[in-house]
DNA sequence: ATTGAAATATAGTATCG
DNA sequence: CGATACTATATTTCAAT
């Protein structure tokens, strides 16, 4: 589905704005991108509608929210039959403590971000949540001791030409 | 700064409902989290000026926009001197394909969220923007090929008791 | 097919109790 | 904190390009 297709340098515009400030308004918005308010709605309702445009959140400190530490695990399956891929993947999506989890290329099987309230909270998690979970091979966890860059601003450009 | 210590149940529930949708009306947020609507509005905006929540954004489909390709990025420096330090820092902030990057402890010194439009692309971006920069040691590259989870959801819990 | 202007419904915000 | 009053915005409708 080339939703691409569809969108044009206007919607680029709209979904740069609404990235970094989600809560702009209709009014605020239209006239950053150049159009006058309704059609400025019509745009952002469709690229909701299309699913280019999945939600909206609040962007929160995580230290003030208690979970000062984030941790990168890298996770190796001994076994990848289906059972255990499924339990696996069915405990990462319950753990509210594991924000992403990715399929990877490379040593590892399944690479996890996971925050912390402390080392001890983290300790818990994994001898209580992730080695207990049949066919774990081996976990490597590296701690962020410093953010240098966090952005969820995804460039947005349209297809020229080609 | 214990800025937790200042937050009670109702502002846990204030979070909670602007991270699951940073579009909710003051009206709507009162409601769910049993307030009315004034002393609602007066609690985001302290949660806003303490830094608590730090600001709205859209979430877009990722393939949508033309980048299907994630990766992350191990990269280790042979040299930290501070001038290289602050080169690769600086280069990392500009280039907006590279989403976050944490300082890690383990095997390698950073670690990059990075997007690409296509495998040439990535390849691009690697060649002229990361391995030129001084004092690169070496640089691992891990290529997402499935997403189990992705939440921007951090759970907030207020400390009870203790 | 998409825009823009105007009108109505709804929400945001400040004041005061 | 809650109710009210006031202002601003969202959203629909419709005419025009």
């Amino acid at each position: 589905m080339p939703i691409l297709a569809l969108m044009d340098a206007i919607d680029a515009r709209i979904i740069r704005a609404l990235q970094r400030d989600g809560r702009l308004t209709n009014l605020e918005l239209a006239e950053e991108v150049g159009l006058s308010p309704s059609p400025c709605l019509r745009r952002v309702r469709n690229l909701e509608a299309a699913g280019v445009i999945q939600g909206y959140t609040a962007l929160v400190d995580q230290k003030a929210c208690g979970y000062p530490i984030t941790c990168l695990v890298r996770i190796r399956l001994a076994n990848h039959s289906q059972e255990n891929v499924q339990a696996f993947e069915k405990k990462i999506a319950e753990t509210e403590a594991i924000l992403d989890c990715y399929l990877m290329t490379g040593g590892a099987d399944y690479e996890l971000r996971i925050v912390a309230r402390s080392l001890d909270d983290y300790e818990q998690l994994v001898r209580h949540t992730i080695q207990k979970l049949p066919g774990i091979a081996s976990i490597e966890t590296s701690f962020a001791y410093g953010v240098v860059k966090k952005s969820r601003i995804l460039p947005v450009r349209v297809e020229k030409g080609a």
